[in-house]
RNA sequence: GCGGGGGUAGCCAAGCCGGCCAAAGGCGCGGGACUUAAGAUCCCGUAUCGAAGGAUUUCAGGGGUUCGAAUCCCCUCCCCCGCACCA
């Protein structure tokens, strides 16, 4: 049968509204119950990979609200940055990639008009997420709060934010270095390109610059790996250069004409004063920084006067280009006589081994060039040689014996001891260089420029890291390995620089007005703004009234309220409304996040909760979702994954696709997306619906028995698995139970013949509700159907009752016989006439009895077991048996506990299987009879009879 | 290298705070029922051996702790992720 689940879902996420299940009023005579998930960046379509937390939120939302919690699930964009900007300039050039991507998504021509103005993506996207994915998806959001980076009213509280982080002495200022251009100022340099036409993909780096004496001049190399300075043999200057002398705080210093230009912007009073052909240096010594051993100057053509300062020192033992560069000069007689050298010079030139690394002898760069089978200079090879030798000294790297003081140190560490050493004897410096050429969109080179007040954020600071990581303890923070390494993480962060210039869309920065607060910084507190949210939203405050003192008042309770109104101009009955709402609502339950947040939103979350506000408003929860990924790690196109979420929707069904993301596999792990997956949980539901309809349809009816205990007790015990699954939000295993056991379940009960109303209405009660958080449409329309009051969306979950062990364990005995039937069938391979069950002999069944009340007075052991049995008259008739039994029972329910033994003994297996009979002969296809082995006259040809025990009839087949 | 996470039956994936684990559940596969409309539904089976419900060998590999280990400890191998402006 095929469903309508579009219109079903359409139909009762109206209704929802039209109830307004999804609202969230402070009510103080209910628990509440706040979470969020991380929202997203607006950056364009969304994948069906991205509804995984979300999913998550809203399940355990409905959850929290079934067992009786007063919920708010708000929800928000993040769109600070310059994404929107980005959009808005391609739709504006017609980018047409970019225009067919929006069309594939269903983006129509009229909005493309809007599309060119960043602010009109935002709202655009803002439509998209909050209509086309969660409402789509059925999620109980408040959307009454709905907020974004960029609203007005937003931003107010982000100036209160970092106002309140200034008096905690949190925010610094110190030199930073950026990319800049000489006349727009800061640029963002970022794969969009939205500031600038060339070098989106360049990255800043580090450099050491080397001071090389000769006479009272110093050359100047840029390196980037300063520890490898004990290997210098040589230096390299390019003949064809012209470059420059620069006088800087005294000294004289030579380098390209393009670093003296950088130089000059990030050092101070660098002042060009001369200039000296590159082939003049050749053949000069030079005293190396560090080793203090003069060097000789050597000519090469790789130098690149864009690249650091034009001039590099040579360390062949652990660069390519060194070694391979050091090998022509000593193999070129033309250009040893052209620079007047002389061999002898040359050939005293050697390599010296600095570093050890595994998978590499003493001369890294020759190994790799000899891998790489690069035989010259300026082969394209070597850049990727470079790199991996790099990449691996920095990594795998020791200092050998060769190094000095710093002999033995992994290179890592070395590395910034060897910088700092040199920087501090006066022979280096640190100048930033871009890895690319960038350009602006203006035409003029972007370079890395110094900023003397860049705005950090101290996350280093060790009072903040200590209390944060001190109450993660106090945190129920999912999974347990987040919850082990999160301190780690909190003592890795450092200073973030929290400001930026130039292009982009945020907060400003309320000391300075020409800074805007950067797309981390504006959202750490931010679930707190979901409780003020609304009042903006509904413009019951607006932004102008959202000053200093009123988030004061509200949120940290400071201030006076006749004051505070005045000065806000905000009532003061709305003011108290709005404190109360903040107090209510916080703190923050859980935050769910994608994986990717680990290392970058939590800890600053966590940090700036416990920097600002009271102990008593500290997060409470985190949980850390993975991935849905693709093929390749991409959702694959071809297969539909990266189809619009509205056609997966529509395609599967919201519900299977929410069941598919809580069952698939634990939160904690990544999935790859198929959709035949997707289909099974389509049918699974299809399944359930066909089922609980035939049930709801059935007219039938008949009298209680003892399924019905059954069924009932399974289902309550269902209950309570739900209730301790959903204690860790373990949804897997919740959906296990409510749509694989719980049909299996419901299943059996009609196998045997249950048709009883009363307990069929009430277990599909049980059932409905238990499908309510993760499929709500099928589980409203069930429940519609079923005839139940209300929704189920809004209905309580009972607490469990009725748990029958016995009930429970005769089943699992019935079901154990058949079983063990069929399989001494296929073994034994008889065509049966007849089956008999023959029951324990009641002596054991007393056996059982007395181990039992023993192990309940906790002094159950072999001897005196026997010892208790032979005391009996007529159980000593069978004395050797007995003893056996008793052992074996001792044994056996020592290991155990007197719950899970205690339904053994208090079966009536005989009358139990008795009234099977019937049953088991239909379902074997073969006359099955139940025998006690009690009985006088027992037929038992075989004499098996006295092999049964409570819980495992003897079977005879013939 | 440092830090983190893993390796479970054909596949995915539970379990992993020691026994009730030959190991949930799903998928796939085999057989049967229905019956021939179905990406349908329902039963049974799916490590190996077994003419009686059992036995044996399994949870990357090796060693250990224990009456007892997929679960705890040690070693080895392999895979994945992050590495602080970082090559």
């Amino acid at each position: 049968m095929a469903y309508d689940y579009t219109a079903m879902e359409k139909k009762w996420q109206e209704k929802w509204i039209d109830e307004g299940l999804n609202l969230a009023n402070r009510d103080e005579k209910k628990p509440k119950f706040m979470m969020i998930f991380a929202y997203p960046g607006v950056t364009g379509y969304l994948h069906v990979g991205h509804l995984r937390g979300y999913t998550y939120t809203d399940a355990i939302c409905r959850y929290k609200r079934m067992t009786g919690f007063n919920v708010l699930f708000p929800v928000g964009t993040h769109a600070t940055g310059n994404g929107a900007i980005s959009l808005s300039a391609k739709v504006r050039n017609n980018n047409e990639e970019f225009i067919d991507y929006l069309e594939r998504n269903g983006c129509t021509e009229e909005k493309l008009e809007q599309l060119k103005d960043p602010m009109g993506v935002v709202k655009f996207f803002n439509e998209v997420y909050v209509e086309d994915y969660w409402k789509r998806f059925g999620f109980l959001a408040d959307w009454r709060r709905f907020t974004c980076t960029l609203f007005p009213d937003y931003g107010k509280f982000i100036q209160w934010q970092f106002r309140k982080l200034k008096e905690q002495g949190l925010l610094i200022q110190k030199p930073y270095y950026a990319p800049a251009c000489p006349n727009c100022g800061p640029v963002a340099v970022d794969a969009s390109e939205t500031d600038i036409s060339k070098g989106g993909n360049a990255e800043t780096q580090e450099y050491t610059l080397l001071k090389f004496k000769h006479g009272s001049e110093f050359l100047v190399a840029a390196t980037l790996r300063p520890e490898t300075v004990y290997g210098q043999v040589c230096f390299w200057v390019n003949p064809e250069v012209e470059y420059k002398k620069i006088s800087k705080n005294g000294e004289t210093w030579i380098v390209s004409p393009q670093a003296a230009e950088k130089l000059q912007l990030q050092k101070d009073g660098v002042e060009v004063v001369g200039t000296i052909p590159g082939k003049e240096m050749i053949g000069w010594k030079c005293e190396a920084p560090m080793i203090h051993r003069e060097i000789p100057v050597f000519p090469a053509t790789f130098c690149d006067p864009t690249v650091g300062t034009g001039l590099v020192t040579s360390v062949p033992s652990d660069a390519p280009d060194d070694w391979i560069s050091l090998e022509a000069v000593k193999k070129d007689p033309k250009m040893i006589s052209e620079y007047g050298l002389s061999q002898e010079l040359i050939d005293s030139v050697v390599p010296i081994s600095i570093i050890t690394m595994k998978g590499y002898g003493d001369f890294p760069a020759k190994d790799m060039i000899d891998r790489l089978n690069i035989t010259q200079p300026g082969d394209p090879k070597l850049v990727d040689a470079k790199k991996q030798v790099y990449k691996d000294g920095y990594h795998m790297g020791k200092m050998k014996d060769t190094c000095g003081e710093f002999a033995g140190m992994r290179v890592e560490e070395a590395k910034d001891k060897m910088k700092q050493a040199m920087i501090d004897a006066g022979e280096a410096e640190l100048f930033y260089d871009l890895t690319e050429e960038v350009v602006c969109r203006c035409g003029q080179p972007v370079h890395i420029r110094r900023i003397d007040d860049q705005w950090f954020i101290n996350y280093g600071d060790q009072k903040l890291t200590d209390e944060t990581s001190e109450h993660c303890k106090d945190m129920d923070i999912n999974p347990p390995e987040y919850y082990e390494n999160v301190h780690g993480v909190l003592n890795w962060f450092r200073e973030r620089a929290c400001v930026r210039q130039g292009n982009w869309l945020g907060t400003r920065f309320p000391f300075d007005d020409k800074w805007i607060i950067e797309a981390i910084s504006d959202s750490t507190l931010y679930p707190l703004y979901y409780t003020i949210s609304l009042y903006a939203n509904e413009g019951r405050i607006k932004p102008e009234n959202m000053t200093e003192e009123f988030f004061d008042y509200v949120v940290l309770d400071k201030g006076e309220l006749a004051s505070v109104s005045k000065s806000t101009g905000i009532s003061e009955d709305l003011l108290e409304e709005i404190r109360k709402d903040v107090h209510y609502w916080y703190p923050l339950d859980i935050n769910l996040g994608g994986k990717e947040h680990m290392t970058v939103h939590f800890p600053v979350f966590l940090m700036n909760h416990r920097a600002i506000l009271p102990d008593d408003m500290q997060p409470k929860g985190i949980i850390v979702n993975w991935y849905i990924t693709g093929k390749k790690n991409k959702i694959s196109k071809s297969k539909g994954g990266a189809q619009p979420i509205p056609g997966a929707a529509k395609k599967f069904g919201v519900d299977a696709m929410r069941l598919y993301y809580a069952h698939v596999a634990s939160m904690f792990v990544d999935v790859e997306w198929d959709e035949d997956i997707v289909m099974t949980y389509r049918q699974r539901l299809d399944k359930i619906m066909g089922t609980v309809e035939d049930l709801i349809a059935s007219e039938s009816d008949a009298p209680k028995s003892d399924i019905d205990d059954w069924l009932l007790s399974r289902f309550n015990t269902h209950i309570s698995e739900i209730r301790t699954a959903m204690e860790k939000y373990d949804l897997r295993a919740m959906a296990t139970v409510a749509y694989y056991e719980m049909l299996n379940d419901i299943r059996w009960y009609n196998r045997r013949g249950g048709k009883n109303r009363e307990t069929l209405n009430e277990a599909l009660r049980i059932w409905i509700m238990s499908m309510m958080p993760i499929t709500p449409h099928i589980a409203e329309e069930l429940w519609s159907k079923a005839g139940f009051e209300g929704m189920v969306s809004a209905a309580l979950l009972p607490e469990p009752r009725q748990i029958s062990a016995a009930a429970e364990y005769g089943e699992d005995l019935v079901r154990d016989v058949m079983s063990d039937i069929a399989q001494i069938r296929k073994v034994a391979a008889i065509e049966p006439e007849q089956i008999i069950l023959y029951t324990s002999p009641s002596w054991k069944v007393d056996v059982m009895k007395l181990a039992l009340s023993m192990m309940e007075e906790g002094k159950l052991d072999i001897p005196s077991l026997t010892k208790k049995c032979m005391a009996d008259e007529n159980m000593r008739k069978n004395g050797k048996a007995v003893s056996e039994f008793a052992k074996k029972t001792a044994t056996e329910f020592m290991r155990s506990t007197a719950d899970a033994k205690r339904p053994i003994v208090e079966l009536d297996e005989t009358a139990l299987l008795r009234s099977c009979e019937e049953f088991l002969s239909d379902e074997l296809g073969t006359k099955v009879r139940v025998c006690s082995a009690d009985e006088p006259d027992l037929y038992d040809p075989q004499k098996k009879a006295k092999v049964a025990v409570p819980g495992r009839p003897a079977i005879f087949i013939e």
